[in-house]
DNA sequence: ATCGAGGTATACCGACCGGTATGGCTACCA
DNA sequence: TGGTAGCCATACCGGTCGGTATACCTCGAT
């Protein structure tokens, strides 16, 4: 669905994507999406069918962009097994940076869908479990005892950081840092 | 506001709380709430004046009824310094064995509102700061060496748990309070 | 040469949005 | 006894919601 998209699906994918982060899922209707994307709203409903499903797509690529950019920076900016789990919260702090930061995505995303069977949210859940073995990944390589212990509590604390981050409460992120470290000390062999 | 509601602005009040908590702030109309409270929209309109001011009112009353039952929640389920810093998790635990359970209502409010002159989004930030306050001024109590340090780690791990509980991953309230036990341990006296 | 895919534009649908207006009823208090 | 606070019911306002219908255009591939 995501890579055959029509040059206008595309870009409606794009303001949609911006929208919603931005505003709110609910708060956006389809044709201030339709507009701003330069489409008509029958094009939007023949490249996505349905306002949800285009919300799932959005959600879709928004994991898939993020899986990329988080490992590109960490592969970047780490030299080190050990280097490359602590820069994971080098990373969201240099996202959270961005003006345009409003929390988590896809927890935000989560705070509007509460039907159980929307398929956006299986996206979400699927999101963090990859977060978890992303770190879990990275603990086993840096030597940790207990990997899945700490890919745990690093979830955590990366999820608490961004929370945190959200309501004008400066330093969360360094904070998760500091307390990660000392979480993986604990947990060397 | 909040003490001298008329019957009628009571009932209203409630039945937001529970629509918005569970269906999201967006998603529900005002023309519902005034139904299910059984009250006309004239009435909601005379006791809160717009939807804004009732979504505020419906967060300066979460907070308040948070605060009073987290210390009751505290009190009767600890007898010293260190078992109150934890039992603040168990208190976490307890609550999100709720059946209606849909994560942290203040960050889920966050994500529909983006405004940020909105008066809901103030309220919210001090529930944060309130929070990490309240872990201070246990830390303090329990002896540990930095306080400050250890409330804001604490502040992290408890949102961290409230969001990863709220994405289908189990535990994640025990591992925030083991991790908790090890921040704790580090940083006592 | 044609035909379908991918567009455009405009108009429409019923339902609902937040918010207001009119009017009447009861109960308590000065 | 008269007012007013609180509440009811109904109807209305302009605007927007997600979604559909009709009709036309323009390509590139067969």
């Amino acid at each position: 669905m995501l890579e055959k998209l029509t040059p206008a699906g595309r870009r409606v994918l794009d303001v949609a994507a911006e929208l919603f982060y931005g505003q709110g899922i609910h708060a956006v209707g389809v044709e201030a999406i339709a507009a701003a994307a330069g489409v008509t709203k029958k094009t939007l409903y023949a490249c996505f069918g349905s306002k949800d499903q285009l919300v799932t797509a959005y959600l879709v690529e928004r994991d898939q962009r993020w899986r990329e950019w988080l490992r590109a920076w960490v592969a970047e900016h780490a030299s080190s097994p050990r280097e490359e789990l602590l820069a994971v919260f080098d990373a969201l702090g240099a996202w959270m940076e961005r003006a345009d930061f409003r929390g988590c995505g896809f927890v935000n995303a989560l705070a509007e869908i509460p039907d159980p069977d929307h398929p956006g949210r299986s996206v979400v859940f699927e999101q963090k479990r990859w977060m978890r073995q992303y770190f879990e990944q990275l603990a086993t390589a840096a030597g940790a005892a207990d990997p899945g212990e700490f890919a745990g509590s690093a979830l955590l604390l990366c999820e608490g950081a961004t929370v945190v981050a959200s309501t004008d409460i400066p330093g969360a992120v360094q904070h998760a840092r500091r307390a990660a470290e000392v979480l993986l000390a604990r947990s060397a062999a």
